[in-house]
DNA sequence: TCTGGGGTCCTAGGACCC
DNA sequence: TCTGGGGTCCTAGGACCC
């Protein structure tokens, strides 16, 4: 575990000390719902401060807090309150505070969609929410415009979700811009596969879709999937489908170079036991747990596969007794 | 500035089934 | 035999987020 990922333990726990209603957003960013606490603890300011300063006296980090009613609009608040900060949007001034935000404040408004509002001359939040939602679905589509529409008046009825897993786990590599053979792609998708099944292995996931990533030579992007029938965490039939994938991309690589392959697993399932494992079992399962236990004990370079031998940095082609 | 790594959500077309 | 509607799943792409 980094120490990043220990910091990031320490604080979350130091939240679920707060309230158990806290829903991970990424590795560094939480929502709390501290509605019920008003009466037992006080106004969510008070709350605020404190949980500023137990991260800051406990994990020696500063953090950033935005409180308001919605969950959209606290995130905007601790946005414009970073680094280090805190700010309270009170229900009265909720649109006060908002409006006159540029549109880039508004939660999925990226360079894209910002850029087709700036052609209609449309830079703060205000002007989004002026605009009205029939002519924002004209102009950026059914889903993005009705979310905008929404969001620029402060409707977000989604409430702070405790538990929400992971959708899909996957791993990926940047690559040069010169020429890499087939033997060498390969080896990065074994890799690649290796590290992510064996992190579905630890969190107790599997799944059943597999998803390869490209990065052209011009920076493009695709994607190729399969779906199998049965979810697996197994590290050959995960790496088969993989290979399966790659191999039908090929030719496209080979014309247009790629500079980024990536592999990712999803439609993942809680449940990584087989059960008819006495009868039938995966093929590699056994090799993964015997895997996993090695390198639980050794660190991850102490086994590798025989593909990747000699490609990754600090690995040594073993000595072979005679 | 351009090009790192790990994710989420939405949309759309096609296949398939009832 | 053909047509139609509705639903689900899979695949692919795109935009966005930290």
């Amino acid at each position: 575990m980094s120490a990043y990922t220990a910091a990031s333990r320490a604080v979350f726990e130091i939240f679920r000390q707060t309230t158990p209603l806290v829903e991970g957003l990424s590795i560094d960013e939480a929502f709390l719902d501290v509605g019920g606490l008003r009466r037992l603890v006080g106004p969510p300011a008070e709350i605020a401060e404190r949980l500023r300063r137990e991260v800051r006296d406990r994990v020696h980090l500063p953090i950033t807090v935005g409180v308001a009613r919605t969950k959209f609009l606290a995130k905007v608040a601790s946005g414009v309150a970073k680094p280090d900060g805190l700010l309270v949007v009170a229900p009265d001034g909720e649109l006060a505070f908002l409006h006159p935000l540029p549109v880039e404040r508004l939660w999925g408004v990226g360079p894209v969609t910002a850029a087709k509002l700036r052609e209609r001359r449309i830079r703060t939040v205000g002007e989004v929410a002026r605009l009205g939602e029939a002519a924002l679905v004209s102009l950026l589509g059914a889903g993005t415009g009705r979310h905008l529409h929404a969001l620029a008046h402060n409707r977000d009825p989604r409430a702070v979700q405790v538990g929400r897993r992971r959708a899909s786990m996957g791993a990926q590599h940047a690559l040069s811009r010169t020429p890499h053979a087939p033997t060498e792609l390969d080896a990065i998708l074994a890799g690649l596969v290796d590290r992510v099944s064996r992190r579905m292995r630890t969190a107790g996931r599997s799944g059943r879709t597999v998803v390869l990533r490209l990065r052209f030579g011009d920076y493009t992007r695709a994607t190729r999937s399969h779906t199998v029938g049965k979810a697996t965490a197994d590290t050959t039939s995960l790496l088969a489908a993989a290979r399966t994938l790659l191999r039908a991309a090929l030719p496209e690589i080979d014309r247009r170079g790629v500079t980024l392959i990536g592999v990712s697993v999803g439609n993942l399932d809680d449940n990584p036991v087989q059960p008819e494992l006495p009868f039938q079992p995966d093929p590699g399962s056994d090799l993964d747990a015997a895997v996993d236990a090695v390198r639980d004990r050794f660190g991850s370079a102490a086994l590798t596969r025989a593909v990747l031998l000699g490609r990754e940095p600090g690995v040594e082609m073993p000595l072979l007794p005679d």
